[in-house]
DNA sequence: AAAGGCCGTGCAATCGATTGCAAAACCGCT
DNA sequence: AGCGGTTTTGCAATCGATTGCACGGCCTTT
């Protein structure tokens, strides 16, 4: 009395492609041909019919490791994030996920807490997965591995950073520019000494934001002032409350503070709040990124948005052209940043 | 002159047991023996250190489709959650994603939205895929589709939710008891006349700490109005805005809001604001989740923190435990949650 | 020294689909 | 009716690993 598997019973094995076929009466390789949109053509209508009946009735889906093994071709991509927990990881993951839906992959997702060792072993395992593409949205300039997966022709998408010398496909958004948005936003509200949290250099979006920060400046005919910018060791709140704090505690005055992200602008409250300061009135603040959450904030944070899910989503295409049409040359699509006046800002004290 | 592919060339077909075989002499299942630990015993430890050597050395890895295709283990887990950007479901997917790992296993992620139709198209997909077990941490009771997957005997775990009825594996954090703590806590502050912001009655969680609420609220020696019991058809900011908005229109006075979540709580603060009052000068309000960043709004939320990361993880590490051993008696696992008082909550006026 | 065991290895079937090639069926046309 | 030429369908190899079974060699035992 031969039982089917052992107590908890394997879930009776599924509805093969011969089972089909042979319900039909025809070979497995016409059932395939049949369901394969592309092999379709070559069979009697008559007989296609019968068997996408057939299939529908008896509940045939496919056996994805057995497609798989005989085309290499997984539909899985994977998804590198420094740390899903940062609010500006979560939409972009949505956008990414929506699109690749679309196209029949699935998404393995994982964070690798910006540490090289941990992203080293997660491609590995991503590889070892058969992973068809890789879209990182880790922010690291050191890209030895990357560089090596692509030289081996993977297919793949940065976000929110690009590899300088190589051509690569990446979705970015125009830091410089949304620099200038917030700066040219607190002197039309009359400030002239403005301060900046900059970002770690390390990080592309640090680098560039810094950089269109000095460029506004300059712009609106100020000269940014070395010693009002204060360099932060990660985007975290804690080093935009210590950098501040530091430069609260100098002797150069200033009345408004533009963060290369929100977690620093953030952390910038709280240096306020310890001094008694107040935001907006003695000091104005804007961040980066409009992360969820910062228009519940008190009070609620002016900041320059980019567009995370269209970003996630942008990401996803130019991955899935990859995997349709290998070979396309890398393209790099830059996205306009807004900004979102909120109650943070004000003109300064008697300005 | 055969190219190995199309112009981008398939990254040169890997290493397989075969070519490993070939290399030390040997029959390919003998390597199999070798490099699987359950089957290393049956070879002479010299062939198997000479396997090893070579495996090592050609850079073997094992071909996931064809294992998955033999054995019917994919080694994937699929998450449902609601929507990955309500920031209390990210500690709660590096949480599983943590144990996952350690075991060998890969977390595919998915959201519904809420929507039972998308979450049927989710749970059909990760079926198609195969995946060899589910964690729910979708808020739903309504639970057709689930009570089929476990009929079936495939593994399962449901985070923050069960089923009644249904013996089910569940990790949930002791909701009732989360209720008590906070209304304890503005009890003892000296409030007696206490509203709650209750979550939808379709989510296990609404229904039982509107429950817990009224419990504390009679081992208190307090009488719960009913008319200061306000239920939400979300878990939204919009709806307690909505929800409180219609409290303070009421007749029925109060010093104190209890909600059964922090984006209702979030919600309550723009009510309090659109009148003109004050927290927690004149209203003192309380929320439940201690999500990321409600530290961070003004005033800082005074709230009951469950343990997201550990959550995650206790479900993880149920489900490998299901995995391993099949046919193990369903269990809940309670959590307990803990209250963190800050700068929301103070003495009523006058008290 | 022969017989019986046991251990280590090889053989071959199998998982479920895809696909080049061969065979069969069918067409129209003379 | 028979022939060349297309369709249409079946056959069988293949992807890369796992595993029950058989075989051969060596050791022990009498």
């Amino acid at each position: 009395m031969a039982r089917n598997a052992s107590a908890t019973g394997a879930p009776r094995s599924r509805v093969t492609l011969r089972d089909v076929a042979r319900r039909v009466g025809v070979h497995p390789s016409t059932v395939s041909r049949v369901l394969n949109p592309r092999t379709r053509g070559m069979v009697t209508a008559d007989i296609a019919r019968r068997v996408t009946d057939a299939a529908g009735r008896l509940g045939y889906a496919p056996n994805p490791f057995a497609y798989s093994l005989k085309t290499n071709r997984s539909f899985l991509v994977g998804v590198l994030v420094p740390d899903l927990v940062n609010p500006i990881f979560p939409p972009i993951i949505r956008g990414i996920e929506s699109v690749l839906d679309r196209g029949g992959y699935t998404a393995i997702i994982a964070n690798s807490d910006n540490q090289p060792e941990r992203e080293r072993l997660i491609l590995e395992k991503m590889q070892a997965r058969q992973v068809d593409g890789l879209i990182l949205a880790t922010a690291h300039r050191s890209d030895a591995l990357v560089a090596k997966y692509m030289a081996a022709g993977g297919p793949l998408v940065l976000i929110n950073r690009t590899i300088e010398g190589t051509p690569v496909h990446a979705v970015v958004n125009e830091d410089r520019r949304g620099m200038h948005l917030a700066v040219q936003h607190v002197v039309a509200l009359g400030h002239t000494r403005i301060a900046h949290l900059a970002g770690p250099p390390r990080f592309s979006t640090g680098q560039r934001r810094l950089q269109g920060f000095r460029e506004a400046m300059r712009a609106a005919r100020l000269r940014p002032d070395p010693r009002l910018i204060a360099p932060c060791a990660a985007f975290a709140e804690e080093e935009g409350l210590r950098a501040l704090r530091r430069l609260l505690g100098g002797r150069v005055r200033f009345t408004a503070v533009v963060a290369a992200n929100d977690r620093l602008a953030l952390g910038g409250y709280d240096a306020l709040a310890e001094r008694g300061l107040r935001c907006p009135e003695d000091v104005s603040i804007t961040g980066f990124n409009d992360m969820p959450l910062v228009d519940k904030v008190r009070p609620p944070l002016t900041t320059v948005r980019i567009p995370l899910y269209e970003m996630g989503a942008r990401a996803a295409r130019m991955l899935l052209e990859q995997l349709t049409q290998p070979g396309a040359t890398p393209q790099s699509v830059q996205l306009p940043p807004t900004l979102i006046v909120r109650g943070s800002t004000a003109p300064p004290r008697g300005g």
